[in-house]
DNA sequence: TATGGGGTCTCCCCCCACTGGAAGGTCAAG
DNA sequence: CTTGACCTTCCAGTGGGGGGAGACCCCATA
């Protein structure tokens, strides 16, 4: 299989299929006119990592995440362990943004939008 | 001002603020030695700057705004619809995250977590 | 006067996870 | 034989800075 297929099966842009190659999470075997050969194994790690990166799982706890799928007498705690770290990660920023979006949308809801220049979303961004 | 007294006023790191220079956020004046000299209005756009920020605001947002800041004239309803456009992308931001931490946490759930290899974690990420 | 420590300067590379594009080789259909 | 789709490598850029090197500069103390 060459990259095109690859990349509309596993729905990865040929792109990031290279840089996956580049960064070591797949090996693909190279035909003699140089063009990357796939296997049904990296097809299989592709979606895999299409899967966990669609998570928001890094390209590190991917990386992680793939040695233990590979590793057949893992322990599922380890796995856990990652995911569960990355949920903490994900509460973080989802906890950031609705404390940006409250703010944000009290100085939204105070401003008229008018034509006219006086603005509490200016006024509180320049309050000392 | 020195850039370390601006700095530590505003809470941005001299890193930071040699950088809004380089984008043109601020003009310092420079002493005969070659070191910056902040005068108020740069450490007012900057404090402008560092909450902007916070509230999530791309650099560009910020250059709109600090260009409506400094425009007297300016009409509110361009900070507002600049404003509401930001507040639509966290809102997208939040629902994706939300959208992973509900997949992620039913599975985090599913796992046992203990010495065997069997995850529903990994089985859902290698699922065709 | 020497010296030591901290502040500042410019410059360049690094981060993440790709993405875009240039320049060129390859393959299959008409 | 040509055309166009596909593939290759390599280089550069994204956003928003961070780290660190090597060189000045300033002030206080001995």
């Amino acid at each position: 299989m060459n990259i095109g297929d690859v990349s509309a099966r596993c729905g990865l842009p040929a792109k990031t299929i290279r840089y996956y190659e580049d960064i070591g999470f797949i090996k693909p075997l190279r035909d003699s006119n140089g063009y990357r050969v796939f296997r049904p194994v990296e097809l299989h790690k592709l979606a895999f990592l299409g899967r966990a990166r669609a998570l928001g799982f890094t390209i590190e706890d991917c990386r992680a995440l793939l040695a233990l799928w590979e590793d057949k007498g893992r322990a599922s705690a380890d796995v856990k362990r990652i995911s569960n770290g990355h949920l903490a990660m994900i509460d973080t920023k989802i906890a950031d943004l609705q404390e940006m979006r409250a703010t944000l949308s009290n100085l939204v809801e105070a401003c008229a939008g008018d034509d006219r220049p006086d603005c509490p979303i200016l006024k509180q961004l320049s309050s000392n």
